[in-house]
DNA sequence: CATTGATTTGAATGGCCGTTCTATTTTTTG
DNA sequence: CAAAAAATAGAACGGCCATTCAAATCAATG
């Protein structure tokens, strides 16, 4: 194996697949496949290919042509969990479902989160509503954002607030949409050594009974 | 021409493509074309494929299997324009802008509206805020609809309010939720007579700046 | 080193694929 | 009705397509 090939052969072809439907709508043929990955014999895609259906990556239909199918439909954000302000939650590592809100939110590693209690109901965020939020770790005074609070030996809880960097103060508000919440006032040197910004939202998602 | 022969066969034939590649993500041969559209000819199915491609319906890459591709994407909702309760905007017969807000709700003939003012404030619909409109001329008590006033002569002017049907007074109401506006009242006779529900609120889409 | 299994090649096969051509039928137009 | 245009059938061609096979190479393992 040349050394440049980093990738394993297999991943790089199911890439293939993937990107060649985003760009030209239908399955490449396992000839198109091997041009690109610089396979000489289309015996050898297709054993390739058998191995991808083995791992249940994609499926084949015998005999037709460009008859490969994905198996998983890679649409949809990731519901990473669900976020609140009174008792912070964990954000899990797997997605939980995939919420259908558009290509064009699908992008950036965008992730979903659904909104418990009512912390942000002022701004018109509602409980078990979905917040779309795009990861960064700037963000502007006044964007919504998820704050991790990291712990030492455990995994961060994050929290969803309205952040506000106060100069005169020196010190970093996350301010609650509920005037019966307080906000959390965090020193600057505080902020920096345990908290994080993880993201801001993007978009807001509700769903009403059909 | 057989006399149950419908529809003209090259719109039957670019329907037959659409539903082909929604169910199985990719186009069809020319053949598998012939064969659903009782053709007998596969050059006869070259010759209404060069008449759809003329009419820019489609396009083809020249020998390459199932090289048809479609012109116009069919994703996205279609915004029908804006709806409001102080002064009751129209809704557009022409879409302005697709709303993406995901395959699943793309179905049932689903269009989306922009809210404008605070009129639904309290149910945290917010001026901007996407609403789904599923269309459906029944509701239950405490939906959230578009309900139409149809005036003689002139198009009907919409508005958006939560619906109750008040047994005890033999009348509607058109419940806003600001408590600074008040609600509209309607005896059953002119409901019957000048109004109707012509869908209601299935899913909310707030947008942020990025 | 020898063995085993996983990769890769090259060639071959039979079938499907898009396209083209000629001829025939149907519909439209003057 | 006659002429022109559109629609359909059938066959044929060359090429691409998926698949298979035998043989060669490579990697890992005891």
């Amino acid at each position: 194996m040349s050394p440049d090939q980093t990738t394993d052969i297999q991943q790089r072809m199911y890439n293939f697949i993937v990107n060649y439907m985003k760009t030209e709508k239908m399955p490449p043929t396992n000839r198109e496949i091997g041009r690109e990955l610089k396979i000489a014999s289309t015996g050898h895609v297709d054993y390739h290919l058998t191995m991808l259906e083995k791992k249940g990556l994609i499926t084949r239909q015998p005999k037709k042509s460009r008859g490969i199918k994905l198996t998983k439909t890679v649409t949809g954000i990731p519901v990473m969990g669900s976020i609140a302000a009174g008792q912070p939650l964990e954000i899990s590592t797997d997605p939980e479902e995939l919420l259908d809100a558009g290509r064009e939110l699908e992008r950036d590693n965008t992730y979903a989160l659904i909104v418990r209690g009512r912390s942000m109901i002022e701004d018109h965020i509602c409980d078990g509503d979905y917040v779309v939020i795009k990861p960064q770790e700037t963000c502007d005074n006044g964007d919504i954002v998820v704050a991790v609070h990291l712990q030492e030996g455990e995994k961060g809880s994050a929290t969803l607030k309205r952040f506000f960097q106060e100069k005169e103060h020196d010190q970093v508000r996350l301010q609650p949409a509920n005037s019966e919440l307080e906000p959390i006032l965090i020193s600057k040197s505080e902020w920096d050594e345990e908290w994080k910004v993880q993201g801001k939202v993007v978009a807001i998602f509700r769903r009403h009974a059909a």
